[in-house]
DNA sequence: GACAATTTGCAAATTTTTCGCAAATTATAG
DNA sequence: CTATAATTTGCGAAAAATTTGCAAATTGTC
């Protein structure tokens, strides 16, 4: 189960188990990405400067990306939670479609950020255009 | 010369070259990824209803792109214009590295759409952690 | 269960982005 | 170069998005 990672990467930062932040994190696990717009409304229960934030929060403790997709910024859990995956969006229909990790890709990434001397944490592949039904 | 491409381009679509986008596409020349706070202010000369009208109008035409670089979303010219390209940011010190695009990703980037019958336009490659002085 | 610490909800403030419209600027035709 | 038509700008104001302060509620610890 994925919520029982999710506490416990709470409970190691200090941050409390609460029910505001269990909703968000079912909601996130549920849907793909979604805008700050599209996300209040599904936790009507609580107050949107909750949401905002726990967000925040979530974010630093690499719970969840925000995404620029396409013309929109979008939040999505993790690495940690989700399969890594990369992104196609259609930027006419603002679909987002989920590619599958890539092992070329990212064995490149992986001797790139070596020979740069970075210490690379994740990464994120955003490929645009249109969709077969778009196009 | 980038300006007479870019002049071109706001003519074949039938926008007009003004002064404010001139200025705008000359700073966005100069500088490396920009967030909208620190844009806004290089152009004291020009409102920042007008700085949004033309980010907002660049970036239908293809001139821009929005990134979310680390925590941040910054705006930098698009591929017509600077070489392409990929980033590495610090997600400590917010600093971003450019990355020269390489070989192996984009082909097999172009694998990928094929499969997927995209009608890919552009893409771009994040990568996320600690640079040399931060870690 | 009691106590201490954190988090929430609410209202209000702040920040960011958009809008309406008259005046200015730009393109086009003569 | 000038007149005309169309677009864009700057400004103030409005709307939208995000953040803040604080009392009350919730959560973790003993």
């Amino acid at each position: 189960m994925e919520i029982k990672r999710f506490k416990s990467l709470l409970k190691q930062n200090r941050h409390y188990i609460t029910k505001p932040r269990l909703s968000l994190f079912v909601i996130l696990q549920e849907r793909p990405a979604l805008t700050m717009q599209r996300l209040i409304p599904l936790l009507p229960r609580h107050d949107q400067a909750t949401v905002y934030r726990n967000i925040e929060l979530f974010e630093q403790l690499g719970i969840i990306n925000r995404l620029r997709l396409g013309w929109q910024t979008k939040i999505e859990l993790s690495d940690i939670f989700h399969h890594h995956h990369h992104h196609f969006s259609c930027l006419n229909c603002n679909k987002v479609l989920i590619l599958k990790e890539d092992r070329a890709i990212e064995e490149r990434i992986r001797r790139l950020t070596k020979t740069h001397r970075f210490k690379a944490m994740d990464h994120q592949l955003e490929i645009r255009g249109l969709c077969s039904k778009c196009s």
